[in-house]
DNA sequence: GACGTTACTGTACCATAGGTAAAGCTCGTC
DNA sequence: GACGAGCTTTACCTATGGTACAGTAACGTC
């Protein structure tokens, strides 16, 4: 999917500029957005020049790309982590998912200061700043959330079949909603604890809905 | 709260040159982003100088301002009308909201394209731009919506006492969470039904937690 | 009809940021 | 010792936000 540069061993000194560079981004990034973070700012916080930034990255498109790929590849392991973690505690399937929620609604809470905002968000509202690839990245990790959470939903269905019939696309992206408007409304509050309340309500709302 | 423009009746030659200005900001800036639309750009719409612009506005910091201001005026005004109507219709607290829900969704439903955004969420993103006013009339805005639903759910409350205890707060921002984060996930995936079944979906929970 | 104000235009100019081009240097590996 | 990766140095171009200020046409007021 990316550059052969992960694959080679990297040589020579400082070899982990490129590196240093998408963490001092990703950073400023999520601090005050990718308009207000400067390239030149990058290249002197990690002590090269702007031509070395520009060795690494082909233009500022180039490093907001690298951003959102490093972003999503964290984040589909981190679900990983979280639903193997919460299904070696549990067979059932909606047990399962609930207890997935709780411990993700408790990594939220955890977070040191107001997270600052999700990358996919921040370079949503600006994308058209960018080229398409920024885009179509987004879009496909929304989508993967989608399919990650359906076929969850499926389980559980088939497990407790509800009272009424559910939209379960919808109900795949409520997460995902929740995410991202639950960063904009923290955000916006300067209230770190919105974000894992309404992940909470999210888990009452799958409770209530197949409930036995 | 703004400037005392509105109330003195405006003089002389095109009066509306500050509504065209701001009219075509909206756009733009929904459109493609704050950063991406350039001053240049819109006095060239317009059909004025640059010098033309910095009379109207400050910097471009105040065109947000002035812009944002305008959108929360709006927004409370579509609020009050909606639930109006839905309370016209209805006596119970419950149902008059279930219906204002309805509304809003179909509401939604009814945009034109894709809602390209909120101008709260897309300013809410590069506030570190802005000066301080941006900042807390978004976080302003956010907690009317906050008092004007938590009210609703007091009411809905007192006519049917939920099961369990419910987060009110939270539930009250679920509201303005599902629509910041529905409209960026509009956006990510072009697809404009997501944010009106969301609306849905939040019906649904708000019925199941109260239901009778 | 003079006068002041509003709503601009015109000109000139500055700083910052992204970006390009190309030559050179330096260290480690083969 | 040659070669290439990972830079540096220098120079320069463009777009955009922003400032400063002088001038001017239309209009309302007295």
């Amino acid at each position: 999917m990316s550059q052969s540069q992960s694959e080679l061993l990297p040589r020579r000194r400082s070899i982990d500029t490129r590196k240093r560079l998408l963490d001092l981004a990703e950073q400023q990034v999520l601090a005050k957005g990718f308009v207000a973070t400067s390239i030149e700012e990058l290249v002197a916080g990690v002590g090269i020049t702007k031509s070395g930034f520009f060795y690494h990255f082909k233009d500022k498109n180039d490093l907001a790309r690298a951003l959102l790929e490093r972003h999503i590849v964290r984040e589909r392991e981190l679900l990983d982590d979280l639903f193997r973690r919460a299904d070696e505690l549990n067979d059932d399937p909606l047990h399962g998912f609930l207890v997935a929620l709780r411990l993700f609604a408790e990594m939220m809470a955890a977070l040191p200061e107001a997270h600052p905002g999700c990358i996919a968000a921040t370079l949503c509202y600006q994308d058209q700043l960018f080229d398409r690839t920024i885009h179509e990245l987004n879009a496909q990790s929304v989508l993967s959330w989608r399919v990650r959470f359906r076929e969850r939903f499926a389980r559980i269905v088939a497990a407790y079949p509800p009272a009424e019939p559910v939209d379960l696309d919808a109900l795949a992206d409520m997460m995902s909603t929740l995410i991202e408007g639950g960063l904009v409304m923290g955000r916006a509050l300067r209230d770190p604890s919105i974000l894992p309340r309404q992940v909470l309500l999210f888990r009452d709302f799958v409770r209530l809905t197949f409930r036995p």
